[in-house]
DNA sequence: CGTATATTTGAAAGCTGTCAACACTTGTGG
DNA sequence: CCACAAGTGTTGACAGCTTTCAAATATACG
């Protein structure tokens, strides 16, 4: 997998236009052309991590805003007994460390589950983006809306869906949010039991017993340390899914005093 | 309670400088006195809604941004099966609505739990605000990254704490925010055994008995429809809660470009 | 004062966690 | 290329936390 993972890297190299990142603020739509000008500007230089390297520690300081070009990460917060919680993961063409812009330090740590490209730009200067091109800082506003809406539902997730529901439920909204973009043929996602447990909020145990569940429906597969979504539909159905909450919907009226 | 609330709500008709949303305005200290007048102004039209009183639906349309003068509130989402789950409450001096400014609807609900007073300004001119008074434009952007660092609390909370740490964490979490906001006199939260139960993810039976065993531990005491919190000290103690998440840390520079 | 809502209890069922041991895969170094 | 170590997956048994059900009591609200 991590060479399948080089060769797309190369791909975004050769035709940078059509990265995920880039492809996430194309959606938009209302951006013109300076803004995604200035938006491969800040991405143009990028670096590679490798899978499981930390990005970022819980308490850490807090001082860049960085964008994904390839590859995953997870969000996490560590508790006293010693198990982690994922509280979302970070999908290419996704922003992290948004709020680097207003607090000095982490609450959370950040560490990639695949090898990684990602471009990041100083705190400071992503402030002064924000005034000097207040559509890009619209969409930023929006991604960070985006992900309130997903950490709501991943509370409702843990909180009021048991069993295979909430395992199936999370692995539909990361296939949408892969689809969101680009990548919507990417139905292999880099989850082993032990990341799902740790979303879940369960043992890893049982986290191979619901994964032995949705396997026997024919919803999913394992293929080494990743999933294989073999069946959406009826991941979808199982989940009692609604896609709504990871929809776009900018308000029309938005853009109109900053265009 | 009903009585008591009333009497506060005229104390600040006379004082109104020292609203808990006043109050923390002032506490994060680098607003000037013109943006707190603006503030004032804001907040100066108010509106009264009853205990129960549904202020957002799930789906409606997100048309104000609202600020918190006195009152609790909760925003939950509803699922397939009936239930429902509280995915945050907003509490005096809160500010909720804020991405009405971008996107169209609400996926959340949000309902009152005690008679509420709150002010709130049309969409279109919160995004003037931001605009015209960037100071308090930022303050707005550190409520949302506040919020989302509760919301992160709130996924732990749920999926990695258990039993009577999961009820205790969330007591002391809402008495020290009541405290950011000027209440830390306010032992008594309007909480019953059904909205804690829809909180934490956990049946109201069972809140029943996890609400026993703090009560037999002398950490806390039910009084009527609400929670009197008895032992802060032994409450914390027993969810192991670091304040941290919630603790003021706006970073130093960031008022240097805008000031 | 009567109805609706909330609290309380006990019992039974079931989901989920823990423990412990073993197999398998992956990565590393010789 | 092999050998070893570390991490991950797999299983079964068992305990225990939580849910569900049902019914009685208490409290709130109009």
């Amino acid at each position: 997998m991590l060479q399948r993972l080089r060769v797309k890297r190369r791909a975004f190299e050769g035709a940078f236009m059509s990265s995920p990142f880039r492809r996430r603020l194309e959606l938009l739509k209302f951006l013109h052309r300076e803004d995604l000008i200035f938006a491969d500007r800040l991405t143009r230089q990028y670096e590679d991590f490798d899978k499981g390297r930390v990005l970022l520690q819980e308490g850490g300081r807090l001082q860049r805003t960085s964008f994904v070009l390839d590859g995953w990460a997870i969000r996490y917060k560590t508790v006293r007994d010693g198990g982690r919680q994922i509280l979302n993961f970070i999908l290419p063409g996704d922003v992290f460390g948004l709020y680097a812009l207003l607090f000095d330090r982490s609450e959370h740590a950040v560490e990639a589950i695949t090898p990684m490209t990602v471009g990041s730009i100083p705190a400071t200067q992503a402030l002064d983006t924000l005034t000097t091109t207040p559509r890009l800082g619209l969409v930023l506003a929006w991604m960070a809306g985006r992900d309130e809406r997903i950490l709501d539902e991943q509370i409702v997730r843990v909180g009021r869906r048991h069993g295979a529901v909430r395992m199936a439920h999370l692995l539909v909204e990361l296939h949408v949010r892969l689809a969101r973009a680009g990548l919507e043929k990417e139905l292999e996602l880099p989850l082993n039991q032990i990341l799902l447990s740790d979303a879940l909020g369960i043992s890893h145990v049982h986290a191979h017993r619901l994964f032995r569940q949705l396997e026997s429906k024919a919803l999913i597969e394992r293929r080494g340390q990743s999933v294989a979504l073999i069946d959406l539909q009826g991941l979808a159905e199982l989940a009692g899914f609604d896609v709504h909450y990871l929809t776009f919907s900018l308000r029309p009226r938005a853009s109109g005093p900053l265009s």
